[in-house]
DNA sequence: CAAGGTTTTCCTGATT
DNA sequence: GAATCAGGAAAACCTT
């Protein structure tokens, strides 16, 4: 339960972030242009706009989903002040969530949190959300969070952080170098069958055969984020005996969405690993290295960097002890469903199935238009 | 609230 | 020996 009386820090904090130069995110990311370029337009004739003023809010002309914390911290205060609303009673430490977290916050969440405020950022939010239909904006940023990460190699973690565990995960992966959110799905869910781009065959050969798994995006750091109570122990933990079969319990439901802000850690639906893994396939562009069709017409495909691919669908979950290992399990869920099929004798290898779809080049080329 | 669906987590054993 | 693959079990969490 982070105390309320860290607001200070909390406002310092974010304000330090908020005005520190660098704003890459999407903006200056050529992919992204690529495809959702339409998608991504801002309109930015929405009521919503900070009164003209010599500045413009941090926030605006971004959406929602991907703004920072600091974002959306400034978009609240903006809305406190234009709302003449007594800001002593909304408690702070519950704002400590970006855009995409706080674009699924329900009506009463933000009600709870803002008091009758809350009603009135959730339809002025709603407003902004709607405009942005993209709904791969999420992997988007996944992979272009990613691919910088490969580039810049993370620095060490913050582990001082004075804030709970989705803190410090944000730190860590939208450290210095990515503000902004990876965005997790905004309000509108809806089924994907999105998917534009994609050309065909793989890229760089220099994968042969290494069996993924030279993943310098070492997030699995569930050594470095064994909150308490989250389920960590991994692999048996010898040193707490036989661990019960299963799923291990997590925390309790408060105290989770005291720490994560609430958010689901299933994915919303239309987003299931099957999808998660073709919209990774279908845009090369973006995913550099981490998969490769091995047979774009026939649907196989190859991980080439499997731990990584498990991270990302970990951050997607918000799941940071995801592992290879573990994803792999789901996948071969899949094979009796016929959505994969199975692809003897090679490793790190996937067909997919007459109950998967969206990933025929004839399909992507049709949704496109 | 109950069911059913989809993971997630663990585990043991087999293969590569 | 380390990674993977295979599946069974069971729990978590979501949607209906």
């Amino acid at each position: 339960m982070a105390a309320t009386c860290e607001i200070s820090n909390v406002f310092s904090n974010y304000f330090s972030t908020m005005y520190s130069p660098e704003e890459p995110a999407l903006a200056s990311v050529p992919a992204a242009a690529t495809f959702g370029a339409e998608d991504l337009v801002l309109t930015l004739s929405n009521p919503q706009m900070p009164l003209e003023g010599p500045e413009k809010a941090s926030w605006s002309g971004k959406q929602p989903q991907f703004w920072s914390k600091a974002q959306v911290l400034d978009w609240i205060s903006y809305q406190v002040e234009k709302n003449k609303y007594d800001a002593s009673s909304i408690d702070f430490s519950r704002c400590d969530m970006d855009g995409a977290t706080l674009c699924n916050c329900a009506p009463e969440e933000l009600r709870l949190v803002f008091g009758p405020l809350g009603d009135q950022l959730y339809s002025q939010l709603w407003d902004l959300t709607s405009s942005f239909p993209d709904e791969l904006s999420w992997i988007i940023e996944l992979l272009e969070k990613d691919s910088m990460a490969f580039q810049e190699t993370l620095g060490p973690f913050d582990q001082g952080s004075p804030f709970s565990q989705e803190v410090l995960e944000e730190g860590r992966q939208a450290s210095p170098s990515f503000p902004g959110s990876y965005g997790t799905g905004a309000p509108s869910p809806g089924s994907s069958d999105v998917s534009t781009a994609g050309t065909g065959t793989s890229q760089s050969p220099h994968s042969s055969d290494s069996g993924g798994s030279d993943v310098d995006l070492d997030l699995t750091d569930s050594k470095l984020f064994s909150r308490d109570g989250f389920p960590d122990y991994k692999k048996g933990d010898p040193k707490h005996g036989k661990r019960k079969r299963g799923r291990p319990r997590k925390l309790s439901k408060e105290s989770r969405e005291c720490l994560e802000g609430k958010r689901s850690k299933h994915a919303p639906r239309g987003t299931h690993l099957w999808e998660f893994i073709r919209d990774i396939l279908l845009h090369p562009e973006l995913n550099e290295g981490l998969m490769k069709w091995e047979n774009r017409q026939e649907g196989v495909f190859k991980f080439l960097r499997s731990e990584a691919v498990a991270q990302l669908w970990g951050q997607k979950k918000r799941n940071n002890s995801m592992t290879y290992e573990k994803l792999s399990r789901a996948m071969r869920y899949y094979y009796k469903r016929e959505i994969l099929e199975r692809v003897d004798g090679r490793r790190l290898v996937y067909k997919f199935g007459k109950n998967s779809s969206g990933w025929k080049e004839e399909e992507v080329a049709g949704s496109r238009n």
